[in-house]
DNA sequence: CTGAAAGCGCTTACAG
DNA sequence: CTGAAAGCGCTTACAG
């Protein structure tokens, strides 16, 4: 039906072994049979078969993207769409495909991965979290099959090809902006602790609280998911406290929007009452009433990078895994206060 | 290297072809042979080989979806992650995988298409926008590939399977509340007129207020990107009219979270200086602030449905164009102000 | 109920 | 520089 590379054989005159090789563009193949071959080609209107194609060199031209199961909030997060176009970005330019995970449930996206790997559908693969317990990473690593994570590996850093901000200077950069500013009592609200990120911000956070001689408190240390609603069952526990923090330090941009709008609906002003900064700088922040002051990670890069890496291992599988931090910018916007004046006032 | 069917054969002490048709479960085999045989499957820990399989059969359980370019900025709307959750969970539910579109350019992503299509990479196409003039959309149509669109096409709507919802009847609704609140003034904001999307509910503002007897002045028609930059545009011209609107009907959620967000830079209230109604009900709207009334369309369902349909259309060639209409609802919130009592004590 | 054989559309040593 | 042949790992009439 379709038309093969055995029509444009008989069209141009040739053996399908030549067709195949100036599709490689096989530089042992003279230019006129080239040229003679690709006019068939044009003219018969051919396309190669990649099921074929893949059978054959065992390459499939795709590589698998991994996201939080469908049914994980997570998914929300306006930080998949832009991973994902830079994602797509760099795999376009060296002519790869996406294959995109799907599965409500964990166990399904295990067994997608599982059938994606042994199925040969794809040549590597991206993950686009790391958590603290993985059953995906552990199985990619013990097959050897190349893949690259967006984060840092709990455990065998070393060992794992990764792309990550170096989210402990970050989030320590951040608290120690907010002690410079006067405050003393400032909160640190993360996402689930099952998440790298989440555990190294917080320890960022918990370093620069304590380099500034501040007493470390657990109850300043919120868990919430990335989400909306995380934000505002923060705000409902720190508001009870019997000193209640003067800034925040937010994991999520999105989580930052809830806290703001709980506070507002409950009459608290930001930056007036309460700083908030937070990570992400998603679209979003800059146009939060305030402007939300936000650590810009450059998600567009995280994702870029990461398939980079990922073609590299593909290409050369003896490579030994690379690490690349992509560098962050503290956006400063309009939710955070300087209280320094004040406090000297009242001291 | 990775273990195959004559593997399994050997070990299950059958033919490759019997082991084949264990895979498929057909009834000619015996039970006694179907367990022998699965037994060495997951002995051996087989997975069938997809390009193998597709070849063979001519059929890959594999969809794509193809989404605006990634340059687009349309991109960043979280109407997509969502769509694709939906499309995600209704193609795991019936064994099928996702593959995505990338390219960055009209061109590129067209080419792309071409690629899947002729180089049998997915066995259907789900579009996920509809415009006026589209490439793509005629040379699916030509190449009698099967597809399903998200949004409804521009013409030979009859002849080509859609699920969309109704979005002229939807449209003159909202603008129906907003004159039923006493509302005289009002603006319509609209995305690219490109998409048919924006067509569809232009026409039914216009249709809601020429039923009412208000004179329809093109002044009050925008049109700018379904971004939040959009939404600052259309708040710079609106202003500058000489009979400012006093209600605004909003294509789209982040436009009019744009718009708000200029309306409140620039010291005007919502809903009191002027009312906002928009659509897709994105999760944002519930936590902007004031809480932003919009439709809801049900963006899950329009990708679960479109999913659907394609499948259909996959597995019974022969079938006619299906239309789905998915069914939409006013959520009012807190930017919609009544004017009618206002108006009264006026008189 | 099961097997032998041909075929899906490519690629790639091996020859020449 | 080019061709004939084998092979990639499945499926599916065709036989029996």
């Amino acid at each position: 039906m379709a038309v093969t590379i055995k029509d444009v054989a008989k069209l141009a005159n040739v053996a399908p072994s030549t067709v195949s090789r100036v599709i490689a563009n096989n530089p042992r193949i003279s230019e006129e049979t080239k040229r003679r071959v690709r006019e068939a080609m044009d003219y018969l209107g051919y396309h190669p078969n990649f099921n074929a194609r893949s059978l054959a060199n065992k390459s499939t031209q795709a590589i698998g993207v991994i996201m939080p199961s469908s049914a994980d909030k997570v998914f929300q997060n306006p930080f998949f769409p832009e991973v994902i176009r830079g994602i797509s970005t760099k795999a376009h330019e060296k002519g790869y495909s996406l294959y995109l995970s799907t599965g409500a449930t964990e166990e399904e996206m295990f067994e997608g991965v599982v059938g994606m790997v042994q199925g040969r559908r794809v040549d590597g693969i991206v993950l686009l979290y790391s958590r603290v317990e993985d059953k995906i990473m552990s199985y990619l690593q013990k097959q050897k099959f190349p893949f690259a994570v967006v984060g840092k590996p709990y455990k065998n850093s070393e060992s794992i090809t990764h792309v990550d901000n170096d989210n402990f200077k970050a989030a320590k950069e951040v608290t120690e902006y907010l002690i410079s500013l006067g405050h003393r009592n400032i909160a640190f609200v993360g996402g689930s602790q099952e998440l790298v990120v989440t555990v190294d911000r917080l320890t960022g956070y918990e370093k620069a609280i304590r380099n500034a001689g501040i007493s470390f408190h657990d109850e300043y240390v919120f868990q919430e998911e990335f989400l909306k609603e995380g934000g505002h069952e923060a705000v409902l526990e720190l508001l009870s406290l019997k000193k209640p923090p003067t800034a925040l330090v937010v994991s999520d941009d999105l989580m930052a929007l809830g806290i703001m709008s709980k506070l507002d609906e409950m009459g608290l002003s930001v930056p007036d009452d309460i700083s908030v900064i937070s990570f992400n700088n998603v679209m979003l922040s800059e146009y939060a009433r305030p402007p939300l002051s936000s650590v810009d990670i450059n998600i567009f890069k995280l994702g870029y990078e990461a398939v980079d890496c990922l073609l590299d291992l593909i290409s050369n599988p003896g490579i030994s895994p690379r690490r690349v931090t992509v560098p962050y910018k503290i956006i400063k916007r309009q939710t955070v206060k300087d209280t320094s004046v004040e406090s000297q006032g009242t001291r």
